[in-house]
DNA sequence: CTGAAAGCGCTAACAC
DNA sequence: GTGTTAGCGCTTTCAG
């Protein structure tokens, strides 16, 4: 590396100026594109442009625009896919309309949740979308006051705030209609805890066991969305007296550790045991899995989101949109008709 | 939503100072805790602050202090968990040093990825981390022109870039040792194809065999870094007359590909064969997959790229450090001795 | 079509 | 201790 490395020197618009023999703001205009420029002129500054390698400045353009062409995303954490897919449908969006996306992260933890807000309300992001956040509502509404805020996969009511979500009850109910459709009448639930959607989803698979008159064959097995947890909620219906023939998981990992318990219990799936998981992450999609799960739009999801933030920048006012996206139910090789004993 | 919302008015520095009836710079000073700002004075300034619901703006402080106190980490695809593992480790290190990480993505595209590298230069972070990218060496010296710039998981050698890889060779090499140890012989390998490291992890291989004499059993099949490239790279290796006692998968996923040929051949893991993968992902801790495989410490190497940008920050010149971080085996369920017969 | 001038919100000398 | 001043790099009137 030369000497003059040490110190970064980044030529500005007037080193371009000066280069191309012109004023800077011929130069501005030259390289934006701006009409009122001769073509001479604008060859001139690009070639004084590309040999000097410069670059503009977003920092000066977003102070004296009042605007940085950009998205926030906020994600609470980058070990779950959900969030990965969601930004596949932020990103595809945001291009298509001239938005560049800044991600950061809260790693799971509240503060630095609060924290990463903190930093994207600072840099002036046009716009902040927060997906499925531990954040106060407090912050949120505050964060709202200064720029447009969608939340994903979050269902909290925020003055001014739109929210993209999905039916997590419809998902539960689609799981155990599946399942009576195949002549299932005692369905389990192990239940995801205090996960996000997992009241809903233990909700919603009350309400379709009781619409198909199984009211008396809800059982549910307390669990969480860890492998673990589904895995000690299976055991735990395994001793019950009347076995189930089916069972629904709080989500795809928890099907893994219920899959687990089967196998240990010497139960073939689906042969003695069918399973629906929730989610149709990546991983119900091996083929060493190969798991009938609950798919939610979850690309979608950030579309809808990104075309939210959208609607708010073009000066689009009133009051918060709620929309809520339909699941749909994916089906592989864990659920079958239940054996004829 | 009131009408002052449509676009939002946000406090300035002069509105904070003007109702805490002092200059701006006692503002700015009072609020950064300089040392010569009077106790008194710097209860109102922050009272106003935070009355006026004030939040500096860190745009218009980049432009002036030259500097944003921030790191721009470009990961070539989110859907990969071994990025989010290096983030872990990125932002750990930039936290404790006051950086604040801002991540972009390029979709495992590449043009888009020379776009999300772009957008951090021209935002003007004030370090650039490029995690395993496909970008052109042309591109990351042109970025080195502007930034310090360090590569992750990719051994590229650029004037002035330090990189942080992990030995692949070696790890292929414990995976061999380890089932050699055990007994076996007939140790084939599920190719990775052109994936990152796969070469690298081939080459591994084949040196390792040959230094336990194993040269006369080395056995590849082609596969690549998915669930069905292993699935298909098992089959061929089945169908040959002397089927391997023991197979090393290019990657976790490609492992439970093999899993799956394995089960559909009758054979059971790891009575009959046993299989180690490569990765440590969150896939191979499932106690349904239970597989061993070598440990990337990628949360180490994301501290390392950090600590690496951080001694560029503070002025360290000189040429390129290339640090080469050591894989580990860690046994789980897959592997075992071979069936005596 | 082009240039001069003002200013975005903030920090950092420099005076008082 | 505190206020004044001069920019940071760029866009954007406003003249010409």
């Amino acid at each position: 590396m030369s000497e003059r490395a040490e110190r970064a020197w980044r030529p500005t618009i007037l080193d371009v100026a000066a280069r191309a023999g012109v004023s800077k703001s011929l130069v501005s205009r030259a390289l934006r594109d701006a009409p009122t420029v001769s073509p001479a002129r604008r060859a001139a500054v690009r070639q004084a442009a590309e040999e000097l390698g410069y670059r503009p400045n977003a920092v000066a353009r977003s102070l004296v625009q009042r605007r940085s062409h950009t998205v926030g995303v906020m994600v609470s954490d980058l070990h779950n896919l959900f969030f990965a897919e969601v930004l596949d449908g932020v990103e595809a969006v945001a291009a298509g309309h001239g938005y560049r996306v800044l991600i950061v992260t809260g790693n799971r933890d509240r503060a630095a949740e609060e924290q990463a807000l903190e930093t994207l309300l600072e840099l002036r992001t046009d716009a902040v979308i927060l997906a499925s956040s531990r954040l106060s509502l407090r912050s949120v509404a505050a964060a709202r006051q200064s720029v447009p805020v969608t939340l994903v996969a979050r269902a909290a009511r925020v003055a001014g705030v739109d929210t993209v979500t999905n039916d997590d009850g419809r998902g539960a109910r689609l799981a155990v209609e599946h399942l009576a459709s195949l002549g299932h009448r005692r369905i389990a639930l192990v239940d995801g805890g205090s996960g996000p959607g997992s009241a809903a989803r233990r909700r919603g698979y009350r309400a379709a066991m009781g619409a198909l008159g199984l009211a008396d064959e809800i059982g549910v097995a307390a669990g969480d969305f860890t492998d673990e947890g589904g895995y000690r909620g299976a055991r735990s219906l395994l001793t019950g007296s009347s076995r189930p023939t089916a069972i629904c998981a709080g989500n795809d990992l928890a099907a893994t550790g219920v899959l687990t318990a089967l196998a240990e219990a010497g139960l073939r799936v689906p042969a003695d045991v069918s399973l629906v998981g929730y989610d149709n992450t990546a991983l119900a999609a091996l083929r060493h899995v190969s798991l009938t799960t609950i798919h939610q739009p979850r690309t979608e999801m950030g579309e809808a989101a990104m075309r939210a933030a959208l609607r708010r920048l073009d000066g689009g006012a009133g009051r918060a949109r709620r929309l809520v996206l339909q699941p749909s139910l994916v089906q592989r090789a864990t659920t079958a008709s239940p054996a004829a004993s």
